[in-house]
DNA sequence: AATTGACTATAAAACTAATTTAGTCAAAAA
DNA sequence: TTTTTGACTAAATTAGTTTTATAGTCAATT
């Protein structure tokens, strides 16, 4: 077994940001974890934020594949971006490593953790901008600004999914659609 | 001239905690600035936290006068909940203790003041909802959860009015209804 | 040519001393 | 009496200092 220093590092780094956070996770322990010495890693990564961004761009990359296998093209638009922002919203919920991210944002307040959760979300809302472009062209929904549309339904799916838990019981998957549709249909 | 020890009390704190925020404004201070005793103080008020409650409970009745102020019964009801919204919000991005506050939260994150601003919030939905059963008995609005339409509505305005700010130009009152009423018409 | 870990400059944490502040209460004023 | 006051205190916060930890480097090693 050639043992792959490159993805050693990843692994090792993953595993210490999600149970630790960015912030207590220091070089040393990657290193240690990756059994590897502390000057390998910086032939990779040019430094501990470019790893950050590595890791954090794979997990991008893994929410929006979740989200497409959960997408029907035969079902009505909506229906899409339903089972979409639910899912997505859903693994950021689950998911260990954004978990502590989150954590670690609020009690610690690091800026690098900070910056990496906001790109984070741009990267969720130029996904969904890209499909509401494609769904205008079709002609399924009517034509307006797809970036606005974009933000303002993230932050409705946040809203309902995980800032109304701060306060009370959690609604469903189906709850929500519900809301959502009952809102879409009329004034 | 009877001075009335109360109103310089509280005229003083409100003028304190707009300049400085709740934490950089000290008791001594209020005393000062209201040409007062420090123990005159707590002849009225138990503490500084129930000072800071009343001059916030007078602000959430003001943006409450403010909201009531631009409805016009004549227009539909969603018309009427886009120029309450957005007065209430307008109200907040304006006055000084209100942004004061928001920095200190932001900035300090003082426990207080984050509790504070989560009653103010919570004030806001329990207006919005008491509007929102009216025109669901009036049959305006079709029924549904009040307190998650108003919880929603909220959410979203703060993200057309404040979020988006963030990272593009703001959006115009015209823009902003526009949006709203393009999202409700249709899916 | 690739890998390493001792090394360094800097940043963060721990500790301590000094200061500040919310709230009290005995005395003064009304 | 009743109301007002500011010196006082215990607790918390801040400022200053020392110690420790860490990101990133680079000469030596493999």
């Amino acid at each position: 077994m050639a043992p792959n220093r490159r993805k050693m590092i990843v692994d090792a780094a993953t595993k210490s940001f999600s149970l630790f956070g960015y912030k207590a996770t220091t070089m040393d322990q990657v290193a240690k974890l990756a059994n590897v010495g502390k000057g390998t890693i910086y032939t990779f990564f040019k430094n501990k934020e470019e790893l950050f961004e590595e890791i954090m761009s794979s997990l991008v990359k893994e929410m929006i594949a979740e989200a497409e296998a959960v997408l029907k093209p035969e079902l009505p638009f909506t229906e899409n971006v339903h089972r979409g922002l639910y899912r997505i919203l859903e693994f950021r919920s689950r998911h260990q490593l954004m978990i502590k991210l989150a954590q670690e944002e609020k009690e610690m307040g690091t800026i690098a953790v900070s910056d990496m959760l906001q790109h984070v979300e741009d990267e969720i809302i130029a996904y969904l901008k890209q499909k509401i472009e494609a769904a205008m062209a079709k002609g399924a929904i009517p034509k307006t600004n797809p970036e606005i549309i974009s933000f303002l339904l993230l932050k409705m799916y946040v809203a309902l999914l995980s800032d109304w838990e701060k306060k009370h019981e959690p609604l469903s998957s189906d709850e929500i659609a519900e809301i959502m549709k009952g809102l879409l249909l009329h004034s």
